[in-house]
DNA sequence: TGTACATCAGTGAACGCGCGTTCACTGATGTAC
DNA sequence: TGTACATCAGTGAACGCGCGTTCACTGATGTAC
């Protein structure tokens, strides 16, 4: 093996991590010591990188949050039709989190998201301007993005395991029509719902 | 300690395994030997009862599909009107999912659902019932039912991680609502969203 | 250009711990006579 | 009623393993002269 450029391990380990728990499907089973071993390295080298697990834990997930808003803010670039908008930003959030759907199960299973407020603003927000705009027939932009937001939650969480239909771009247009009670959409494109069971 | 009743410590040990399982939030620290050590005994007298920690957790999880299938049937029993039949299984299955979170988590974390396919038919059959009596505008019952399930799924597991709003039956009757494309409820009971964010 | 030295990222050995699982055992309970 | 014995659920000790973390170390890299 080549040796590595310096200041390179951190982000290896943290790759390393991240490959090990979508491998694994849990948290549990990314030791310090399986992660050091996926990066070619002794356990102890960690320890210059990182306090302990915990704090390379930490960082997996907060790549993955960046990954998640990133993700998001290229979707919505350069759409300004608010509806198209929204849907937009709900489908990338949805294939961002199956793109890693453990790390995904282990960043909403803290008690606390870090920048999760933030994040559910930006959804409160792209709801309010379809209001505004006369294209949803809500008026209540904070509850119906709970709605939306739970339900995306639910899509990320269930076709994780496995249970999915083919047609995901269709089953979020759906989801996010019904849920913010949005107009019907521009012909060519249907707000059926998609198949697919348990 | 009071001598155990012969054939007890079976039920004793699934008890302790599903507390356990609460308590630390996750599947991979219930340990046998901690479970052993819950429900009071030595860790080889599970092996009286289990062929192995994952026979164990099995138990565990089997009564927890018993338990959601219970609470379903119960609160939909001697609902005749399909509109609130559909909205009252949907409120149990929510509400069973919450009385145990992680071992909710647990069920839905495997590949493969044991009798999975058998409660989402029931589901499907309440939606399809709502749309054969003219109470819903919806043509899928397939799919729409996919819909509702997926976000239940996701209150279920955000409601889970603390983030929650109070009002439960009114948030859950505004998804069913919106997805199933139920008429408006009888006056009394709004559909309107539930407040509450991340 | 060549040599001596400081720096420091990663190594290898070791520790104590909790784990799953095995094994021979014990001691209470129930049955046979 | 009383004694001998079979049954069998649970015990206690032991095993090998992977874990997180520590420690003194090594050996490559870069700097000073």
């Amino acid at each position: 093996m080549p040796p590595r450029t310096a200041g390179r391990l951190r982000t290896d380990l943290v790759a390393a991590a991240a490959h090990l728990l979508e491998r694994t499907g849990s948290v549990e089973s990314v030791t310090l010591r399986a992660v050091a071993r996926e990066a070619g390295v002794t356990a102890p080298a960690v320890y210059g990188h990182f306090a302990d697990l915990a704090a390379l834990l930490d960082a997996v997930l907060e790549e993955g949050f960046l990954a998640l808003r990133g993700a998001i803010a290229e979707a919505v670039a350069g759409v300004d039709d608010p509806v198209e908008r929204l849907v937009a930003g709900c489908r990338a959030y949805v294939r961002a989190g199956l793109a890693a759907p453990a790390r995904y199960r282990a960043m909403f299973q803290r008690r606390q998201v870090p920048g999760g407020q933030g994040a559910f603003d930006v959804l409160v927000a792209a709801v309010a301007a379809c209001q505004e705009a006369g294209r949803s027939a809500g008026r209540d932009a904070h509850g119906d993005a709970v709605l939306v937001w739970t339900a995306l939650h639910g899509v990320v969480t269930l076709r994780a395991t496995g249970a999915a239909s083919p047609d995901l771009d269709g089953q979020v247009r759906a989801l996010v029509s019904r849920l913010a009670l949005l107009d019907p959409p521009p012909p060519g494109e249907r707000a059926g719902p998609a198949a697919g069971g348990p």
